[in-house]
DNA sequence: GCTAAAAATGTTTTT
DNA sequence: CATTTTTAGC
């Protein structure tokens, strides 16, 4: 996602009106409906534009580029902000397409990519160092461990919040603007004994960050913040080489990208937002549906387009899906309408239990393949990565090739963090938590010794030359060839990241194959990333965009790098499914207790963001629908029998779903 | 005191 | 299945 951009001088003819010639021969008025026209049209100051599901969003966003371009506007200077890397890369690509090379010249990505790259270049005026690392959810999590050691805190006689919970404590404070106090109160009222030690690890967490040059999730854009808002040279080149914002999925934002946007959109204020109330589903991670209805008050005098045609589905399955939301207790009430008559209702499936569950899907798979849709155009959706298991067994025994969304991913496997470690070594000597990573993998050096390693390390003053540091003889020899090997690669004054992890991976294969049995696959993925690194000229750009936006091959899933353009199933979780569409979809495990969620069923508010997901799955379908549940399941984790279809089928009602009887066939067991 | 191996446990969703 | 806690071993 990371582009070179060279700042042009901008005249005043940039924004002529209309009178600009149409250099790419699109007939607007006939390629577009009034209502996508009228976003397309309005090119200088806010707008926002209300799209339902299959309104054809992408496609007005693709066309306002191209308008924009037509009247002479630079690409470099319209900056798109959308959710995720697919839809960053899909909107670049459909963009390409409509009016070629110039296409790629728009800048685009989530905003924490945007802010990574901005921070890098001009983070240096808030007192931010160019060769900040990223940090993910796990290695903030090792972070805090290592904190509650320090702060011995580590024995305690009523329980004590894991490090994941305390991040997630955090984040939640900082990105839904409010107190760490309140939101232990509000949301874990059971940890209140804890707030003080928690808030003590949060500070010691915060300065231990600025201390070694790093940045999570949330200081990216808190720094982006605090950049625009305390150096105003900064913002005023910032916003003018932004000159055109657009904003994809705006319904998703939080406070803190709401402000980002503000800020960025500098006084002349062009920017469009574009979104859908009805399908928010980020509120735990501080996403708050009335940021798209507050858009207004924030910037007076927008206009307003509302996209209510929808192009995607057939009539009965927007029929079932307009029924749920009518039961929807927020939001905005609309009711999206299509010209798509005929199609199948919805079909509602009870299966005994969850084999039964996962042999209908394959079996029916298997049965639309023949009638012509190809597996790619099919899509299993699920409320959370587990729930694919046992599918993902069935799906293997006949040999159905697919790959899965979400869920673990590529980079939060073991044997990818310990190669990355040593790499973000050689870029940020400070990177404690990856030194202890990488002394850790030494025969004989467990937490303890590993931090007394490095305390000398960070006083050296070549951080790898490790050959005087004192220890037993057999850390010694594990030490000499960790330390030629990182000073090998931090003299190459050419590294090509590549060959970088080549090397890293063949001082690592021993010990990889010392601790996994199922070496060869994990070196395969070694091998994938070196390819992933090939792709990047420099180390920094390669770590920072890896955490931001990893690939979304799973670890265990067959790997895409073996040239073949198969054809596979989809496999994702709803969260991963959003914004793309398919021929057929499934929905799998529609059970209380499931979906919805367990953890929903307490709160009304979770309860509605869990129907705006099964409005989310569900009006991915162009044609085909199936909504699975399996009678009853025995949930070990909550100790509890489900046995209740979700009360989104309810909801929905039985004159708009089509019931399908499943006969035992015991053909197919075997 | 520290590491390493073995048993237990428990899972939303993502940048 | 991968992380976290417990226990054995050095």
């Amino acid at each position: 996602m990371t582009r070179e951009y060279a700042l042009r001088p901008v005249s005043g003819a940039q924004v002529a009106g209309a009178t600009a010639s149409r250099r790419f021969g699109i007939d607007y008025e006939r390629e577009l409906n009034p209502a996508q026209n009228e976003a397309v049209q309005i090119i200088n100051g806010p707008i926002l534009c209300l799209a339902g599901a299959g309104s054809g969003k992408t496609r007005t966003l693709v066309y306002r580029v191209a308008r924009m371009v037509e009247n002479g506007i630079l690409p470099e200077s319209i900056l798109l902000l959308t959710f995720t890397r697919k839809s960053a890369m899909e909107m670049l690509e459909r963009a390409q397409q409509l009016i070629g090379a110039e296409g790629r010249r728009v800048n685009g990505g989530t905003y924490h990519s945007a802010a990574n790259l901005i921070l890098r270049r001009h983070g240096i005026a808030i007192g931010l160092p160019s060769n900040f690392s990223i940090l993910d959810e796990g290695d903030s999590g090792d972070i805090l461990q290592m904190i509650r050691a320090d702060l011995n805190l580590e024995k305690k006689e009523t329980r004590f919040p894991q490090k994941s919970t305390i991040k997630a404590m955090l984040s939640a404070s900082i990105n839904r603007g409010i107190s760490i106090d309140r939101i232990i109160s509000d949301d874990y009222p059971h940890f209140i004994e804890h707030t003080g030690d928690i808030c003590r690890m949060l500070a010691e967490y915060a300065a231990y960050k600025t201390r070694t040059h790093l940045l999570d999730y949330d200081d990216l854009l808190l720094d982006l913040i605090r950049l625009l808002e305390e150096a105003p040279y900064a913002r005023a080149e910032l916003s003018h080489r932004y000159r055109f914002l657009m904003v994809d999925e705006y319904q998703d934002t939080n406070p803190l990208q709401a402000r980002i946007t503000r800020l960025l959109a500098g006084d002349e204020r062009n920017v469009m937002a574009v979104g859908d109330d009805a399908q928010s589903i980020y509120a735990f991670r501080g996403a708050d549906f009335r940021n798209i209805l507050r858009f207004p008050e924030e910037f007076p005098g927008c206009r307003m387009v509302r996209l209510e045609e929808n192009y995607r589905s057939t009539a009965p399955i927007l029929d079932s899906t307009n029924r749920l939301m009518s039961h929807a207790t927020s939001g905005f009430q609309k009711k999206l309408f299509t010209r798509r008559t005929g199609g199948e209702k919805p079909a509602l499936l009870a299966c005994a239990d969850e084999e039964q569950q996962s042999n209908f899907v394959a079996q029916r798979i298997l049965e639309l393949r023949e009638e012509g849709v190809p597996l790619s155009k099919v899509v299993v959706l699920f409320r959370s990565g587990f729930h694919s298991y046992g599918l993902e067994l069935e799906l293997r025994r006949r040999d159905i090739p697919y790959q899965k969304w979400g869920g673990f991913k590529f980079l939060e496997a073991t044997h990818i963090k310990d190669v990355l470690a040593h790499l973000r070594i050689l870029v940020n000597p400070c990177d404690q938590v990856s030194w202890i990573r990488v002394l850790m993998l030494l025969e004989g050096v467990g937490p303890r010794t590993a931090a007394k390693i490095f305390s000398d390390i960070s006083t050296a003053t070549n951080p790898f030359d490790l050959s005087r540091i004192t220890a037993g003889s057999k850390i010694k020899e594990g030490l000499g060839s960790l330390g030629s090997m990182l000073c090998r690669l931090s003299g190459d004054p050419r590294p090509d990241t590549s060959s970088l992890i080549d090397i890293i991976t063949d001082y690592y294969s021993p010990i990889l194959k010392n601790r996994h049995d199922d070496f060869p696959k994990r070196l395969k993925d070694l091998d994938q990333l070196a390819t992933i690194g090939g792709k990047y000229q420099g180390l920094e750009e390669f770590l920072a965009d890896l955490t931001l936006e990893p690939p979304t091959n799973s670890v265990n899933g067959r790997l895409a790098d073996d040239g073949e353009k198969e054809e596979r199933l989809v496999l994702s979780t709803i969260h991963s499914a959003k914004g793309l569409e398919w021929h057929s979809v499934f929905v799998i495990w529609a059970l209380e207790g499931r979906f919805p969620s367990f953890p929903a069923l307490q709160n009304p508010e979770r309860l509605e963001e869990e129907r705006r997901l099964m409005y989310v799955a569900m009006t991915r379908a162009r044609e085909n629908l199936y909504l699975c549940y399996p009678v009853s399941i025995w949930d070990a984790a909550s100790g509890s029998l489900l046995a209740e279809p979700s009360r989104f089928i309810r909801d929905i009602g039985d004159e708009l779903l089509e019931r399908w009887s499943l006969q035992f066939d015991r053909s197919n067991q075997f």
